[in-house]
DNA sequence: GTGGTCTAGACCACC
DNA sequence: GTGGTCTAGACCACA
């Protein structure tokens, strides 16, 4: 289900972090659908649970999911007010690697085609 | 020179390495120019030696620069191969952070004005 | 009747505590008035039955109610003597929190508001 | 130097929060000075290591404190925006406290007393 | 069974 | 030395 990367110097629940989040702005995930529980899912990556929890904990914060003890987590509504903050980070980031990509050669169609890419896994057109 | 945030999260070093990847994608620092020296940016910043050198090792890795002993560093010209696998990498990168923010309500239109930011940026009309 | 955040991180039987210590301070509930049973309440809220039941016993333990077998459970009158050691400790929390909230802004005038309006859902003129 | 108490429901690593929060503002703790490390906080108050950096990480969430590899925690400035939030919260909070005192007995100029006990908690008057 | 906390002890990254 | 991550395994609180 994962794509986990032990080796990688990225620690193990950030990338957790990162591939949950693209299941839920895929919509893979929906809003309020149930994510496997801590066990689980640790038994399932051979990872420990304090680790997964720890995944669990930092999508809370972000806002991205929910927990309810003895019940397990789930998929948060998106709110609308942190968007806006959202916006304006996921933007600078853009820019920035964007300039980089231009310097090694990025078109501007090609820079247009990615949007209609990134669209498409919104979709879940891009099954992965 | 260099706006260097001690407090971050982020590593000083890493924050050097794209400190001055900007300047030399935004054509401040052009091809075989200097850069200063491991001793004297460590007194400007106030920085440990050690972690100016490791940023310059990190960017000599990464092919922008090229080191010669008793010399100096010197910004490396780009070649066309490098370019190709940047490219790609970078345009994977553009595609995940770009699903994201159309989630959190990216137009086409805003997204499309951020690569003029971008390029401004390149021709260093931009002052960051 | 009840509002109920099943999301909350706050524990089922701890949000129904306030909820019905709330009702019995803004005089919605009046001494010795019957609470509705676990049973029914249990029912009305589709919520385990024993979360009612571990709700009412913490209620029973902070002396707010009383339970007889077989009848129910019933609002309790309150003692002189509870209320000199519940002061106390109430004081203690507004202290703490105002200080809290001073650091963060707050003005005398903002607190003296507080206080009338605090009195307002004592009468039972505040809504919620 | 601080208060735990180990057989306490709550938390250890929320009491830590709760306390080093009261040294920062009460002025204990000025802005940009260093907390104990983790370690030897460990060490003093015989818990844990993990335990302290997790009150650590809570506070740094809460932009109380920031943290360095390698140097450091140290005390955060004061953003100014997230006072706003914060105010409402704490508001809310004193009101309904407030409330509840007011049905146990307490009278306005009592509660007028508790602003300036706040206060010079604040200036470092009250030392505990 | 579920999430949440805690300990003991190990290893890595940074400075 | 500092913080950060991870594991293994235990125990508690909630529903």
């Amino acid at each position: 289900m994962f794509q986990l990367d032990l080796k990688s110097r990225k620690p193990i629940y950030e990338q957790l972090v990162v591939n949950i989040k693209e299941l839920i702005i895929s919509g893979v995930l929906k809003t309020d659908e149930r994510l496997p529980s801590v066990r689980s899912l640790s038994g399932e990556l051979t990872v420990n649970p304090n680790t997964i929890q720890r995944a669990y904990r930092e999508l809370e914060y972000q806002g991205m999911i929910y927990s309810i003890k003895g019940k397990g987590n789930f998929v948060a509504p998106i709110s609308g007010q942190q968007n806006v903050e959202k916006l304006v980070e996921l933007k600078n980031e853009i820019r920035k690697v964007t300039a980089e990509a231009i310097f090694h050669g990025l078109t501007h169609s090609d820079y247009d085609l990615l949007y209609f890419e990134a669209k498409k896994v919104l979709k879940g057109e891009g099954s992965e």
